[in-house]
DNA sequence: GAAATCATATTGTCAAACATTTTATTGTCG
DNA sequence: CGACAATAAAATGTTTGACAATATGATTTC
């Protein structure tokens, strides 16, 4: 015999997500356009309300439509964004006890090409973030503040490259390195090092010199691996 | 006046939701182990029933619960895992109408990192995979199959890189490119050019050094988008 | 015309029943 | 005693109907 084996049958609420998911992804309803309420859908699918209310749960936690209460509002397509892989990646990499040397390999891996991107892609506007920022970080001394400044200062590079698939990915993973490594900064020397190291960064993206751009960040961002690591928790808790 | 703007309330079953998600995250509830069942929710929480299932249906959605019915199951605990970032990535490039170019940037940032993972990390089972794909590769001929069986080797070197998250965003992405680009392993030519290449990435792999299989990926990666990009949609349809 | 009031549309919540699916139990027959 | 069939039970799926909460639109009032 052949499988036969696993056939689960569709449920009528996850029928009607899928219709209704398959209109929002292809556009037959725009983004930003309102479903039909809920009694409508009862009407149009012959399914109870509580069906109707289970399917457009599922899709809001799919972040495929918003919600809201009152006359006049109800429920809006949505073209599921950032926030969203930054969700289940965030829920991935706690449910599944991903190790900080992962993380490490992730970053190490993202950031030299964005940054290389940023080289090819940066507009006007990045630069003036650029500049804003890495200034910033000059000037900011604490070892807490120092790291907030230098993270900002690498999220802007990140979104300058344009691939919004990438910076998705950046954003979801890099808050999971900000929490324990502040010790890892005390000194001035470091704080010195790595201003140095962000300069050079940046004059080489500012040139559009995208190889130059990813030897330097390759560098930065092993160097401090090599300087967080011993200090970090094998497992991220988050 | 500050902000007294988006309150937004916290609704009871989204309440519910949080408590059972933390509690699957923490660990709390183990993976695997049973939820308890709608009826004792409803005593534990207070709600009605009908919102204990809407908390449980946005879990389900969010991959965090698995469903079964009939006597004996119920709803178990799960880790989230690869396939439901890959959803959702999928979601968020179908959603966002991404560019062609920008899959190619991703694919040229993942690819050379995941085969230098792989060639530090690597198993004697990868090894077995290693040449059995390869393998198969050198002897298909037809263009689509011949395509197919390449894509088969790229995502054993993904996987023998050990690492899931890359391994879950290489997943989610990978198919994406493969609908329209066949024509483009139409000649023997090409074919050969490919073997030759992946035999070169993986001697290196299997000599476990590093940075010549990370040079070598990157070049195939853009005589790949070299050869295809001219041929493809710019628009990433799905 | 501005402000307060009321009406209405929409989602949120509760309740109780019945349907469906799947296993566990029991009972019957050989 | 064992295999198989019938039945009970446990869990989720679905329906129906009502009321609550919320936020806007319409109306009245001054």
């Amino acid at each position: 015999m052949s499988k036969i084996d696993d056939i689960r049958v569709e449920k009528r609420y996850e029928a009607l997500a899928t219709v209704l998911r398959e209109q929002i992804l292809s556009g037959e309803i725009p983004s930003g356009d309102a479903l039909p309420n809920e009694m409508e859908l009862v009407g149009r699918s012959g399914l109870s309300r509580g069906s109707v209310r289970e399917a457009l749960r599922v899709l809001e936690a799919q972040g495929l439509v918003s919600t809201r209460v009152g006359r006049g509002h109800g429920r809006r397509a949505v073209r599921p964004g950032a926030e969203h892989v930054r969700n289940s990646l965030a829920f991935f990499i706690r449910g599944q006890q991903v190790e900080f040397s992962m993380l490490m390999e992730t970053m190490e891996t993202l950031e030299p090409s964005l940054a290389a991107l940023a080289a090819l892609h940066h507009t006007t506007e990045d630069v003036a973030l650029f500049h804003q920022h890495l200034a910033k970080v000059r000037i900011t001394t604490g070892a807490k503040r120092f790291l907030a400044a230098n993270t900002a200062w690498h999220q802007v590079i990140a979104h300058a490259s344009h691939n919004s698939i990438l910076i998705a990915i950046y954003d979801a993973v890099s808050p999971c390195l900000l929490n324990p490594h502040v010790a890892g900064f005390a000194s001035a020397e470091v704080r010195e090092e790595v201003v140095h190291a962000a300069e050079r960064i940046q004059d080489a993206i500012l040139a559009r010199d995208a190889e130059t751009v990813r030897r330097r960040m390759a560098r930065h961002v092993q160097a401090y691996r090599a300087r967080v690591e011993p200090v970090a928790p094998k497992v991220v808790t988050l």
